[in-house]
RNA sequence: GGACGAUUAGCUCAGUUGGUUAGAGCGCUACCUUGACAGGGUAGAGGUCGUAGGUUCGAAUCCUACAUCGUUCACCA
C-alpha cells in the first residue's frame, strides 16, 4: 500500500540503481529499430545547471517514450574538456595554492589537468543520475578520448590536404588575459563609454594638419599611413604627400582608398595594419608595413617609444595627456560604441596580427547551404524559424581561426623544421622537427561529436547514424549545430542527425538571463531536493512553446509536485480498492457506461498525447496528461465508480487507466510512475520495459458515452443551482416526467444520490418549496427546506433566458449566412445547428417555467 | 541598420494547418472535516487577445504598417 503522503525522497533514492542494475539503458537489441540521441556534451568546468537539466530531460524523455513504443534506443553520454574555459579553472585553482601555472612543467600541469576532469566528471554523472536520465554509460566519451583525438587529427589533417585548412598571418582576436587567439564568434560586442579623440597630423613642411578621428589613440605608433577618399574634393590634391606622425615624430604618407567614408567622421583616417582588420586590408593594397606596438598581453612594445611596457590603456591615457601638452588634440568627443570583449575571460579583445591556423570556410558552408536543398539529406530544423539562422549565418560566414595558444586540448598535429611544414597523423620520424605548440578550438573537436562518438574514423556504426535528433539550446547553433553539420557532410556525406529540436534558454522569475554575475542562478539539485526530479522535470517539459524561453518559477514547480501528489493519490485510491485483486479478476467485458466513458476518455487522449510527442510539443501532451488525469480520472471517473467498487470490471478498469496513464506520464516523471506501476497487482519488471499506450481505433463514440456527459451536466447544473441559491444540505430532486432524463436517472440513482449527496424521489410534500431547473431534454425539480427563493429563481431563469437567446440568435444569423453554409466544413455547420437544437428545445422549458412564476 | 521573437485574465504562460462562447497554473471570492488527496473538493469572478488598416462567410491565428520590450548579426576609423 502507498504511503498517505507523497514522499518524492522515498520514491527517488533506489530507482536509478534498479535501471542501471538491470541493463535498462543499454542499447543494442538489433531485433528493434534504432533509434540515436547524442547528448550535448556539458564542459567539465563545473557543476551542470538548469539549462543543462531542462535540455538533457527533454532528450530523456524522448528516449524512454521510442525505447517503450519498440525502439533499440541509444543515448550517448559524454563531455566536453572546455579548452580556455576549463584551461582558466585549473589555473586559478593553481594560483589560490600559490603555483603560477605558467611556470609549471606541461605535463606536471597535464596532470592537474587530467584529475581536475575525473573530479567534474563524476560530479556531472551523479547529477545525471539525479535527474534520472537513461544514458547508455558503457558508451561514455570525452572529447580528448583516445579515439575522438584520433577523429580530430584525421580531420585536420584531411582538411589540409584538401587545401581547406591553412595557415596564415591575419589580424586576429586576441584575449590578453586568457592569452590565446579567438575566433570572431568567441568575442561579445559590448556598448561602453568611450571617446573619439581628434588629433593633429601635421602635413609635412607646412602649417597645415590633417584631423584625424580614432577612438584608439595609443595605436598611432603603429600607423604607417593616413588614407582619405581619393575622390575627396577636400583632400585629394594631399595625396601622395606626407604628414608626422604625433608624437613619434615619424613621416608616413598620405593615401588614396575608396575605403574611407568622406561622410564619417573628419574623412581621414589613420592606418595601424598590424593592430585593425580593416587597416590591414588597406596595408596589403598600399604595400604598407606593419607595425606592431602592443603586445600579446595588451602592453605596449619599443615601437612605442617612451610608452614601453605600459599597459594599453594606461599608456592611452598618458598619451592623451602628452598630446593636449604639444597642442596635438583638437577635441575629444565622448561617445558609446561597441568594444570587442572575450566570451570568456571578459577582457577587451585586442585585434592583433599573428600566424594562426584557419579553415577555409566558403566551400564547406556553400555545401552545407546545398545540402538544405536536399530532400533526402536536409536537417530539420524544429522550430522551423532556426534553419533560417542557421542560414543566414553560413552565407555570411569567415573563415575560422581554429589555433589556440593553450595547453589543454588537442594539439595541431604540425610539425616545423625550420621553414617546413609538415601536417601528418603521426609525427616525422626523423629528426629535428617540432610538433606546434597550439591546441585546436574545442569547438574543433565538438563538431566531430555525432560521429566520431560511434567510432569514427575506424569504424562508424552506421546503426545509430545519422542520429535521430539532436536536442540544444538556440544560442549554440552558430558554434557548434552549423560546424557538426558541415563536418558530417564533408566526412560522412550524410547528416549528423536527422533533426534538431531547439529550445530557449532558462531565466529567473524576473525573466533575466541566470548568471554568475548576478548570482541569480538555481542549482537544480536544490530543486531536486527539495521536490524530487519528477517535478522539477514536468515543470521544464511543459511551460513553454518550443524555441521558447522559460522562467524559472518556484511555485509551477509546486504545482508540479502538487500534481505529481494526485496521481500518488489517485493511485492509493485504486490500489486500496484492488486488495487481494487478482489476474483471473482482470476483465473488462460487461462494462457499465461510465466505465466505458473513461476508456473512451483514455483512448481520445492516447491520440492526442502520440501526435504531439512525435511533433516534440511536451507542454501540449502535458496539458492533456493533466487535464485528464486530474478532471477526467480523478474528478470524474473515481468519484463515479465509488457507487460500483464491488464490481471486478470497475476495478478492472480503474486499473486499466491508472496503468495507462503511468506509462503515458512516465517519460516525464520517470520515478513516480515507475514506483507506483510496481505495486499494480499484474505488472513487467519495470515500467520501462512496457508499450508505450497505442490508440484503439475501434473505440468510437456512442450514445452510452454521450449519456455519461449528461449525467456529468445534471451534477455539475445542480451544484451550482444550488449554491447560486445558497441552498444547505437539506433538499431533494424530483424527476418524475418519464422521458429520457427521467430513464437515465433512474439507471444512475446511486451514483446522483453520492455525487449530489440527496436522494431522487417520487414526489414531495407541499412543506417544500421547489425549483425547476430545465436542461434540453427535461426538466428536474429540486424541492428544499427554507426561504423562498422565486426571486433568484426568476433572476436566474432570465438570465439563462437571456444568454439562450443571445446564442440562438447569433447561431441563426450564422446559420442563414450562404457563404458559411457553403464554405465551412461540413462537421462544423452540423455541430452548430445541433447546438442550435438543443439551445431552442431548452429555451422552451425555461419559457414554460418563467410564465408559471 | 538587418533579421528574429514577444505583446492574450492581477502574475507566469498555452492556444495544435483560420471555425464563431479564448484555456491552464498561481492568485482572488463563496461554500465544504464527502469513506484517495485540506499541498484537497465544489461553484464562481476576471480577457473588446499591443494599435490601425486589410483579406475572409468567419481572424488571437493570415497580410500590411506602426508602437513597446527583448534577442541576435553587422557595424565607420
Amino acid at each position: 500500500m502507498l504511503d498517505k503522503k507523497y514522499n518524492h525522497h522515498d520514491v527517488e533514492f533506489d530507482k536509478y540503481q534498479f535501471w542501471l542494475d538491470n541493463d535498462l539503458f543499454k542499447a543494442g537489441d538489433m531485433s528493434k529499430e534504432p533509434f540515436c540521441v547524442v547528448i550535448p556534451p556539458p564542459n567539465i568546468t563545473g557543476k551542470l545547471h538548469l539549462g543543462h537539466a531542462w535540455d538533457t530531460t527533454l532528450q530523456d524523455m524522448i528516449i524512454r517514450y521510442k525505447k517503450m513504443d519498440g525502439y533499440d534506443t541509444l543515448w550517448v553520454p559524454g563531455m566536453d574538456h572546455a579548452g580556455i574555459a576549463t584551461q582558466a579553472k585549473i589555473d586559478a585553482r593553481l594560483r589560490s595554492e600559490g603555483f603560477n601555472p605558467r611556470d609549471m612543467k606541461k605535463s606536471e600541469w597535464l596532470a592537474r589537468a587530467w584529475s581536475w576532469k575525473d573530479e567534474y566528471a563524476s560530479i556531472i554523472r551523479q547529477q545525471w543520475a539525479k535527474l534520472g536520465l537513461s544514458l547508455d554509460y558503457s558508451r561514455e566519451c570525452f572529447t580528448m578520448d583516445e579515439n575522438l583525438s584520433l577523429a580530430v587529427r584525421k580531420v585536420f589533417v584531411d582538411l589540409y590536404n584538401k587545401g581547406f585548412i591553412y595557415r596564415g598571418e591575419r589580424i586576429i582576436n586576441f584575449d590578453p588575459i586568457a592569452m590565446t587567439a579567438l575566433s570572431n564568434i568567441e568575442v561579445i560586442y559590448k556598448e561602453i563609454e568611450g571617446a573619439f579623440y581628434y588629433l593633429k597630423y601635421m602635413i609635412e613642411g607646412t602649417n597645415d594638419y590633417l584631423s584625424v578621428a580614432t577612438t584608439r589613440p595609443e595605436t598611432l605608433f603603429g600607423d604607417t599611413a593616413v588614407a582619405v577618399h581619393p575622390k575627396d574634393e577636400r583632400y585629394k590634391h594631399l595625396i601622395g604627400k606626407r604628414v608626422v606622425l604625433p608624437i613619434a615624430n615619424k613621416l608616413i604618407p598620405i593615401i588614396g582608398d575608396e575605403y574611407v567614408d568622406m561622410s564619417f567622421g573628419t574623412g581621414v583616417v589613420k592606418i595601424t595594419p598590424a593592430h585593425d582588420p580593416n587597416d590591414f586590408e588597406v596595408g596589403n593594397r598600399h604595400h604598407l608595413d606593419r607595425v606592431r606596438c602592443i603586445k600579446a598581453d595588451g602592453h605596449m612594445n619599443d615601437s612605442a617609444l617612451k610608452y614601453n611596457g605600459l599597459d594599453r590603456f594606461e599608456c592611452r591615457h598618458q598619451l592623451v595627456e602628452d598630446l593636449e601638452k604639444h597642442g596635438l588634440i583638437i577635441k575629444i568627443e565622448k561617445i558609446k560604441h561597441a568594444v570587442g570583449h572575450s566570451e570568456r575571460s571578459n577582457a577587451i579583445v585586442e585585434p592583433y596580427l599573428s600566424k594562426q591556423w584557419f579553415v577555409k570556410m566558403d566551400e564547406l558552408a556553400e555545401k552545407a547551404l546545398d545540402n538544405q536543398n536536399n530532400k533526402d539529406n536536409r536537417v530539420k530544423f524544429i522550430p522551423k524559424r532556426f534553419e533560417k539562422i542557421f542560414t543566414n549565418w553560413m552565407e555570411d560566414i569567415q573563415d575560422w581561426c581554429i589555433s589556440r595558444q593553450l595547453w589543454w586540448g588537442h594539439q595541431i598535429p604540425a610539425w616545423y623544421k625550420e621553414d617546413q611544414i609538415y601536417v601528418g597523423m603521426e609525427a616525422p620520424t626523423e629528426d629535428g622537427w617540432v610538433q606546434d605548440s597550439d591546441v585546436l578550438d574545442t569547438w574543433f573537436s565538438s563538431a566531430l561529436w555525432p560521429f566520431a562518438t560511434l567510432g569514427w574514423p575506424h569504424n562508424l556504426d552506421g546503426r545509430y547514424f545519422p542520429n535521430n535528433v539532436l536536442v540544444t539550446g538556440y544560442d549554440i547553433i552558430f558554434f557548434w549545430v552549423s560546424r557538426m553539420i558541415f563536418q558530417s557532410l564533408e566526412f560522412t556525406k550524410q547528416r549528423p542527425f536527422n533533426d534538431v529540436l531547439i529550445h530557449g534558454l532558462i531565466r529567473d522569475k524576473q525573466g533575466l538571463k541566470m548568471t554568475k554575475s548576478l548570482g541569480n542562478g538555481v542549482d537544480p539539485m536544490d530543486v531536486i531536493e527539495e521536490y524530487g526530479a519528477d517535478a522539477l522535470r514536468f515543470f521544464l517539459t511543459t511551460n513553454s512553446s518550443p524555441g521558447q524561453d522559460l522562467r524559472y518559477d518556484e511555485d509551477k514547480v509546486t504545482s508540479s509536485w502538487n500534481f505529481i501528489n494526485k496521481l500518488w493519490n489517485a493511485s492509493r485510491f485504486v490500489l486500496m480498492n484492488l486488495e487481494g485483486f487478482k489476474e483471473s479478476d482482470y476483465k473488462l467485458d460487461n462494462s457499465t457506461i461510465i466505465d466505458k466513458w473513461i476508456i473512451y476518455k483514455l483512448n481520445e487522449t492516447i491520440k492526442v498525447v502520440r501526435k504531439h510527442m512525435d511533433k516534440y510539443e511536451f507542454n501540449v501532451v502535458g496539458s492533456t496528461l493533466y487535464n485528464f488525469i486530474w478532471d477526467d480520472f480523478c474528478d470524474w471517473y473515481i468519484e463515479l465508480s465509488k457507487t460500483n467498487l464491488e464490481n471486478q470490471t470497475t476495478k478492472s478498469v480503474l486499473l486499466y487507466v491508472l496503468g495507462n496513464i503511468l506509462q503515458l506520464l512516465h517519460p516525464f516523471t520517470p520515478y513516480v510512475t515507475e514506483h507506483i506501476y510496481q505495486m499494480l497487482p499484474l505488472h513487467q519488471k519495470s515500467i520501462m520495459i512496457s508499450s508505450y499506450p497505442t490508440y484503439d481505433k475501434s473505440i468510437k463514440w456512442d450514445e452510452d458515452i454521450e449519456k455519461v456527459n449528461i449525467i456529468i451536466e445534471i451534477i455539475t447544473k445542480i451544484r451550482t443551482i444550488k449554491q447560486e441559491n445558497k441552498i444547505g444540505k437539506d433538499y431533494f430532486l424530483i424527476s418524475n416526467l418519464n422521458n429520457e432524463i427521467d430513464i437515465l436517472i433512474k439507471d444512475n440513482f446511486d451514483t446522483f444520490n453520492k455525487l449530489l449527496k440527496t436522494k431522487f424521489i417520487e414526489s414531495l410534500d407541499n412543506s417544500y418549496k421547489k425549483i425547476d431547473i430545465p436542461f434540453s431534454y427535461g426538466t428536474i425539480i429540486l424541492g428544499y427546506k427554507g426561504s423562498d427563493k422565486e426571486d433568484e429563481m426568476l433572476s436566474n431563469l432570465q438570465k439563462e433566458r437571456d444568454m439562450l437567446l443571445s446564442n440562438i440568435s447569433r447561431r441563426e444569423k450564422l446559420l442563414s449566412n450562404e457563404g458559411y453554409i457553403n464554405k465551412a466544413p461540413k462537421e462544423i455547420v452540423d455541430e452548430e445547428r445541433r447546438k442550435l437544437e438543443e439551445e431552442c428545445n431548452k429555451i422552451k422549458f425555461i419559457e414554460e417555467k418563467l410564465s408559471e412564476l
